[in-house]
RNA sequence: GUCCCCAUCGUCUAGUCAGGUCCAGGACACCGGCCUUUCACGCCGGCAACACCGGUUCAAAUCCGGUUGGGGACGCCA
C-alpha cells in the first residue's frame, strides 16, 4: 500500500502515515560494536551501512559500546573504533552510549523475567553443560541446552538455593507449535521453529546480563526502528524475538547483511589476517577516507547500475536496505602479492579518486601525508601555494595512495632523495659519459635567458646531438638524476616545477652518483 | 551432528521478485593496441561466468524440487 501522506507541504509530502492512525516515526540505527579489538574493515562497513541508511531516511545514528564484557574491553579499543570512524568520516547522533552504564536497565529486565516466570534458575556447572556438549558433539547429536532445570522440582530448586549454588538465568522459550519469525530487509522472511531455540542464558552466575538480553533492552530504550548487522548474528536475531515479546516491546525492521570472508572463504578476523583487515591500516597506507568508504560499500551492496563512483550525497541517495545482496563477498587480499598490498579494487578506487578529485580537496590530505614525512613547507599554504597545486597535479596520475607523494614524489618537496637502483643501472650506469654531457647541459641552463619548455627541451635535444646519442638517452637520465625515478612526468614539466635552481644543482651533481660510497684516497 | 543462510567471469557485481529484449552487461585484475623522451593517465580491443540434475513452460540465469558446494550459528563472548 502507498504510503498517504497527511501533512502536504509545497507539493511534497513531509509526514506519512502508513497505517490509519501511525505516523511514520523517525528512523533511528545504531552501530554497537564491543570494543575488544581494533575496527575492522567487517565492523566498518556494518557502521557504514547503518550511517548511510540513516542518514538516507534523515534519522539518527547512535553510537553504543558494548562494552559488558568487562574482561575484554579495553580504552585503547574504543578509542581505535572511535578514532576509525572519525577517519572514515562515519558521525554519529548521540553517544557514544556504554552499555555498562545500563546495567540497571538489563538488571532490572532480568528480574521481571523471573518474577513473571519468562527465565529460571538453572544451577547446572560449566563442567556438567561442557560435558554434555562433547558428548553430544562426539555421538553428533544435538548440543542445544537439554532443558535440567527448567523441570526442577520446587523442593530441588529451594534445596539448591538454601545450599547457595551458584546459577544462571536462562530464558524460558515457549514449547508452542509453529513458528516465530520476521520480515528481513534483505533476506524476506525468516522463520524458524520455536522448538529449535533452546533455552539461553540470559544472567550470568555473578549477576551480570549476557548481550542478548542488553542488546534488546539497549535497542528499547534507545528507541531503534532499523537493526543492521551482519548475518552472523541471524540465530541472535531469533532469540531476541522472543526478548522483545517478553519485554512488550514492537519488534524492530531487520537487516542482516552478508558477510566478509577471505579468499579462502573464512571470516576475516585479527588473529588471522592480522592489520591488513585494520582500518587504521589504510589510514597508515594512504587511503583517502571516502575511496575507502565507497571501496567498503561496494562490498555487498550495489546501486543497480554500473555506477561504481559516488559522492557521499550521491552514495546516500543511491543506498537502500533491499539492495544490499544476500551472499557473502570475498575480501581479494591474497598475502605476498608483490604488486597489491590489498584488495586490487581497493587500490583502483582510491587511485581513481587520487587523480580525479579537485586538486583543492586533495591538498590538504596531500599536506598531512608530507607533514608527516617532515617535508611540510609552510610556503606552500602561502606564495608556493599554486606552485604547490601545480605540482600535486603533475605528479598524481601515476600515484595509488597518498604516501607516494612523500616516497616516489620526495625529489619534488626536498632535496634528501634516494636513487632508485634500477633507475640508476638503466639510465645512468649504462652511458658513463653523461657524467660530462649532464653537467655541461646544467651550464648552458644556467646561462640561458629564458628557462622555458621549448628552450630547456631545445637544448637537452641539441646536447644529445653533440654528443651523438639519441634524446631519449640525455631525458631519461636527467629524470633519473632530477627525481631519482625510472619513470615520471613529462621531463620539461619536472624542469619547471623543479625550478631553475635546483635543476643547475642536481645535474651538476652527476658524478656524484656515479661514486656515492667511493672510499677516500689517502 | 542439528538449525539457518547463500550459489552469475579470478574478484566486486547487473540481470532473478513481475520467464522472452541475455549465445548474459559493467568494474577491477590480466593480455594486446594507440598515444609517448620514460612510466602512468586516457582511449580502443581481447580473455573470462549463469555449480549440477530433474521438473514447469512455446520459452528458464530468472519459477519449482533435489544434489553438490560454501558460509554462519549452536558460549556464563559480543
Amino acid at each position: 500500500m502507498p504510503a498517504r501522506p497527511i501533512v502536504k507541504e509545497t507539493g511534497r509530502p513531509k509526514y506519512y502515515q502508513t497505517h490509519p492512525g501511525i505516523i511514520m516515526q523517525e528512523t533511528r540505527l545504531r552501530f554497537p560494536p564491543s570494543p575488544t579489538g581494533y575496527l575492522h574493515i567487517g565492523g566498518a562497513r556494518t557502521a557504514l551501512y547503518n550511517w548511510l541508511y540513516a542518514r538516507k531516511t534523515g534519522g539518527k545514528l547512535i553510537l553504543r559500546i558494548e562494552d559488558t564484557d568487562v574482561d575484554r574491553s579495553t580504552r585503547e579499543s574504543i578509542d581505535g573504533i572511535i578514532d576509525g570512524l572519525t577517519w572514515l568520516g562515519i558521525d554519529w547522533d548521540e553517544g557514544p552510549y556504554f552499555q555498562t552504564e545500563f546495567s540497571d536497565d538489563h538488571r532490572s529486565a532480568a528480574a521481571r523475567f523471573l518474577a513473571d516466570g519468562a527465565a529460571y534458575k538453572c544451577f547446572c556447572s560449566k563442567e556438567d553443560l561442557e560435558a554434555k556438549r562433547e558428548a553430544a558433539l562426539a555421538a553428533k547429536g544435538d548440543v542445544r541446552y537439554d532443558g535440567t532445570c527448567r523441570t526442577l522440582s520446587r523442593e530441588d530448586l529451594a534445596a539448591k538455593e538454601r545450599a547457595g549454588l551458584p546459577y544462571v538465568l536462562r530464558f524460558k522459550t515457549p514449547h508452542r507449535e509453529g513458528t516465530i519469525g520476521y520480515d528481513d530487509k534483505v533476506l524476506g522472511r525468516i522463520e524458524s521453529n520455536y522448538r529449535e531455540i533452546d533455552d539461553f542464558v540470559v544472567v550470568r552466575s555473578n549477576g551480570a546480563p549476557l548481550y542478548l538480553l542488553c542488546n534488546v533492552v539497549d535497542d528499547i530504550r534507545d528507541r531503534i526502528t532499523h537493526v543492521v548487522r551482519g548475518q552472523d548474528h541471524m540465530t541472535n536475531t531469533i532469540k531476541q524475538l522472543l526478548l522483545y515479546e517478553a519485554l512488550g516491546a514492537p519488534i524492530p525492521v531487520f537487516a542482516h547483511m552478508p558477510l566478509t570472508l577471505d579468499t579462502k572463504k573464512a571470516k576475516i578476523s585479527k588473529r588471522s589476517h592480522g592489520e591488513i583487515v585494520a582500518v587504521q591500516f589504510y589510514r597508515d597506507h594512504g587511503f583517502i577516507p571516502w575511496a575507502f568508504n565507497n571501496f567498503l560499500v561496494l562490498l555487498g551492496w550495489s546501486p543497480g547500475d554500473d555506477r561504481e563512483f559516488f559522492s557521499r550525497e550521491e552514495l546516500i541517495e543511491a543506498f537502500s536496505l533491499e539492495r544490499i545482496n544476500k551472499s557473502a563477498s570475498i575480501f581479494n587480499y591474497r598475502k605476498g602479492d608483490p604488486k597489491f598490498f590489498t584488495d586490487p579494487k581497493a587500490i583502483a578506487i582510491n587511485e581513481h579518486y587520487l587523480r580525479t578529485m579537485p586538486i583543492e580537496e586533495l591538498a590538504p590530505l596531500v599536506k598531512e601525508e608530507l607533514t608527516t614525512a617532515g617535508l611540510w613547507d609552510n610556503a606552500y599554504d602561502a606564495d608556493r601555494h599554486s606552485w604547490f597545486l601545480a605540482t600535486i597535479e603533475l605528479i598524481r596520475s601515476r600515484f595509488h595512495t597518498l604516501k607516494d607523494f612523500s616516497s616516489l614524489g620526495r625529489a619534488y618537496f626536498s632535496d634528501d632523495f634516494q636513487i632508485d637502483e634500477k633507475a640508476f643501472r638503466k639510465n645512468l650506469a649504462a652511458t658513463p659519459d653523461l657524467q660530462l654531457w649532464l653537467p655541461e647541459l646544467a651550464r648552458e641552463y644556467q646561462a640561458m635567458p629564458d628557462f622555458s619548455l621549448a628552450e630547456t627541451e631545445r637544448l637537452a635535444r641539441a646536447a644529445a646531438e653533440r654528443a651523438g646519442v639519441k634524446p631519449g638517452i640525455v631525458i631519461n637520465a636527467m629524470r633519473t638524476v632530477l627525481t631519482g625515478q625510472l619513470a615520471g612526468p613529462s621531463m620539461f614539466d619536472i624542469l619547471l616545477a623543479l625550478g631553475r635552481e635546483t635543476v643547475v644543482k642536481r645535474m651538476q651533481a652527476t658524478p656524484e652518483l656515479y661514486h656515492p660510497f667511493q672510499p677516500q684516497q689517502p
